[in-house]
DNA sequence: GCACGGAAAATTGCATTCATTTTTTGAGAG
DNA sequence: CTCTCAAAAAATGAATGCAATTTTCCGTGC
């Protein structure tokens, strides 16, 4: 996941004059150390590897990369910045707790920025990408009717993320991912399986999004997705023991 | 600019025991010469010292910031990660060139995310924030009667810098300001004043924000702020040059 | 005169080192 | 036995050092 932008082994040796149309993909985090540090250990806290709260060992993630502590602490900035860890002045790195009010605000960051994708997805969608969207949406909704709740966040999962390919806007992809990868860190619970509910509202509010994506219909695509983040939201919610801020919280629907 | 979060003096020393309440605000870059370097050399970024396209002196920024090069390179992919600049495999950082069609997917990101503020302010605004930002409209609207283009454009970012903090969301105010820096590198330009129309037609929609505000609208309010910054986008879309990418944009109304 | 080639200089990326702070350990007092 | 305090140990934050790549500069050939 946390969808990388490609990244080709630069073929473009050689020749780069004085022309300056050298800027085809964003080599930045191509590859350097740094990038190959940056996204390993953003895949490493994301999964879940580290205790929420846990402090970031720099020693020991040296030398499971087999890296020394530059490159390391260099990453460590960057994902401070992302929100996935926080940094205390001489104490080092810690995996960042998500409270229940922090969560509440990241949902509705992902409301938002789904709201978006959905209204320039209307914009900017090819026949092309609705059709496989719509096929995603029959194939859940098969998933749905036989209780397949895997193959389930499977296809909801790949609905969403169309819509936000078909927004075609990287800064927007670029955001999407991280509050994405933030979320993700909070353990998966099938609360839908406990919710049937939840499950079934779900699944109409997803009608309702593929009909107004039909339409192209974006302020309304956008207000129905917003609603439907607060919808799974409220879901989540719904499941959290508020208490110890370690509570297992449900990504789902 | 770019609000930090506020950094008090971390007075919690002593006693954490098993107690996991100490989460109260992020002290992550509070001190520590790294986030001293980041909150400075991305002022310095962002304030147009450097060429958009220009290569980022590590030597000379070293010796002008009083530093070794370890913290300010952590800034520099800090940066990276914001979208400021760009890394490039073996040749150092340069200021990230926004080109035409970055910068329209740059605007409706910032529209996304107004959007998304305005709809959470609706829910959550207190009446004295509603009353100041009734107040600084009726300030705006007096600038603009007396063509006063400077007072208009400080009271029109103060209203949406206070729908911004009304929405009361952490992570949405970090994104806002992540973009708003991004698009605040591209020069100002005093398009209204040559674009009377847009200025006239800015002013009504800004009446249909307080109105949609005033009633506490959320759905009415995002679209109204989505629409608002499509026209601005429009509008500083038409002064640009489009040919080469260093064109002067302008970033008002 | 201009393009091509190569060596020197500069710059980058990462490792290592050093000073400072924090955390742990242990001894002693109450 | 517990609490307090101090010293050792570990870890952090930043500076410096070093190999590798890039850029610059100058000489040569056409």
């Amino acid at each position: 996941m946390v969808l990388d932008p490609v990244t080709e082994p630069e073929a473009d040796a050689g020749l780069d004059t004085a022309d300056g149309a050298c800027l085809p993909v964003v080599p930045s985090l191509a590859k350097s150390l740094h990038g190959e540090v940056l996204a390993r250990l953003r895949d490493y806290i994301v999964e879940g590897n580290l205790a929420a709260g846990a402090r970031v060992p720099e020693r020991m993630l040296c030398e499971r990369f087999g890296i020394s502590r530059t490159p390391l602490r260099e990453a460590l900035k960057v994902l401070a910045s992302e929100g996935l860890i926080e940094l205390l002045p001489n104490r080092g790195a810690r995996v960042r707790q998500l409270g229940a009010e922090e969560l509440v605000d990241l949902f509705d960051v992902m409301g938002g920025l789904e709201a978006l994708a959905g209204r320039l997805a209307c914009e900017k969608i090819t026949p092309a990408a609705y059709a496989e969207i719509e096929r995603l949406h029959h194939e859940m909704y098969g998933c749905y009717m036989r209780r397949d709740l895997h193959g389930y966040f499977a296809c909801n999962q790949a609905i969403h993320d169309r819509i936000v390919q078909a927004a075609d806007n990287e800064p927007l992809r670029t955001s999407y991912a991280n509050f994405a990868g933030r979320l993700r860190r909070v353990r998966y619970s099938a609360n839908l399986d406990e919710n049937r509910d939840r499950w079934g509202e779900a699944m109409r509010e997803h009608e309702e999004i593929l009909d107004a994506l039909r339409r192209r219909a974006g302020t309304e695509l956008s207000d129905i997705l917003f609603g439907h983040l607060r919808n799974k939201r409220r879901a989540a919610a719904g499941r959290e023991t508020a208490g110890p801020p370690d509570a297992a919280t449900g990504v789902a629907s």
